[in-house]
DNA sequence: ACCTGAACACCGTTCAAGT
DNA sequence: ACCTGAACACCGTTCAAGT
């Protein structure tokens, strides 16, 4: 009869309604439990609809990943408020984004998979631009606030090395970190004696130490910080995390 | 009529000859293109016969990676025998193993899909065991060479950390730097300006001086390292990157 | 204009039947 | 004892048919 027409708000909450379906499915099944038949079961809408907003799974998964990243921003941001010195507040940053990938740990292995693996490459161009500009924003204040300790001599500019490449090496290490010790530890024995806190402290120490910002690792608590952070800042993350290993313990 | 039984050498053969027919796959189409069906049309066995060697897919993966770790742990020891000061051999240890992934990118691509994803837990014991072994096996030289640097003074074990803790903060940098840039760069802008080896020197150089590893970064021509290492040590490496690539632009 | 779901080509894995 | 390949259950994607 008469053709409905969607106006661009209810498409936008039923994309919402589709990545939300599709997150539940992941947190109960893991991301390779992730199936469009499944997805499309749960759902009052055909597999062709689901068609219409994404162009592909893969197209899905980076939705799910840029939406995470903003989320990731979010932290960012409250992390730079932390009341303490400049290399605290950097701190601040990757203990805010150890907390983020414990309390949604599906979340942070979305990112993994669509940064390995060439994801992007099939992902619909609107969805590639979009998660290029998410990235962008949330980077832009860590910048500013790695310039601002430079230029109060609070740390120093390796020669040949410039303020992004910087906060590139602190990124890429947390990155590493992180991965290398989220996986199934079983696999290595080496790995499987590592706790995740303390490496990424310790790596992220040296690297600032090779910054020479101050003040240097040893001296100061930089473990007393760590607590501070998670308790005046991500105690909502911690609460979650808490929560998650004691329904994990009774299972 | 004569029941034909293979003795473990004629077993293990033909096992290397599935491998080898995999990794052919995968270089010519990525790893999503491997397919157990592709793998069979290009053996002279069967599905079965293959499903007899390996238990399932990530069986074969798993074997690859621990093939390629292998590898790795060849191209360390020849790194620790560079003719240089001993952080200049901790070095050559990154600047080989990025070698060793722009040589053979899908190798890499492999063991990071291992790693992230949870391939491990879907292969079998056997398979499992061995990667553990051999990991093990490259790691001891690398613990030594950090070890006796310590005790010679050229480099100091910060407060709260080990020999094992600080041999990682430099492989999860490693792995980080690397797994974030060879990816397809057009996702992020920022990644997309940044240059594996020259990031991965800085991230090392950071954390070698976060550990106060003598020469320090700025009292040392570091980039003179890497070319010393590249024609010294690794020429082959270099040799099949740079054909590598002839071939990419030609196409 | 938009939704539907049958149909398609493909996937990993199994196992009864052969030799 | 070992190999075979048909069969199975499932996957992502498409598109002619509906409303």
């Amino acid at each position: 009869m008469s053709p409905k027409i969607f106006s661009p708000e209810e498409k936008d909450a039923r994309e919402q309604e589709m990545l939300g379906c599709a997150k539940l499915i992941i947190r109960d099944e893991g991301l390779a439990g992730l199936t469009i038949d499944k997805l499309v079961k749960q759902l009052p809408y055909s597999k062709g609809t689901v068609y219409n907003h994404f162009s592909s799974k893969e197209d899905i998964m980076l939705a799910i990943c840029t939406e995470h990243m903003q989320q990731i921003g979010e932290i960012m941001a409250r992390a730079l408020t932390f009341n303490g010195n400049s290399r605290e507040k950097a701190l601040a940053v990757h203990v805010g984004s150890m907390l983020n990938s414990q309390a949604y740990p599906d979340d942070f292995m979305i990112g993994v998979s669509v940064k390995s693996a060439g994801c992007t490459s099939k992902a619909s161009e609107f969805r590639r631009l979009k998660h290029q500009q998410i990235e962008m924003a949330f980077l832009a204040p860590i910048f500013a606030h790695f310039r601002s300790a430079a230029e109060a001599g609070e740390s120093i500019v390796p020669a040949g090395m410039c303020i992004e490449q910087m906060a590139f090496s602190c990124w890429s290490a947390d990155f590493g970190v992180q991965t290398l010790l989220m996986g199934d530890n079983d696999a290595c024995s080496i790995r499987s004696q590592l706790n995740v806190e303390t490496e990424l402290l310790n790596s992220i120490n040296l690297i600032h130490d090779g910054m020479c910002w101050q003040p240097l690792a040893k001296d100061f608590d930089w473990k007393a910080s760590v607590e501070r952070i998670k308790t005046e800042i991500f105690s909502a993350e911690v609460e979650i995390i808490s929560q998650l290993q004691t329904s994990l313990n009774t299972l």
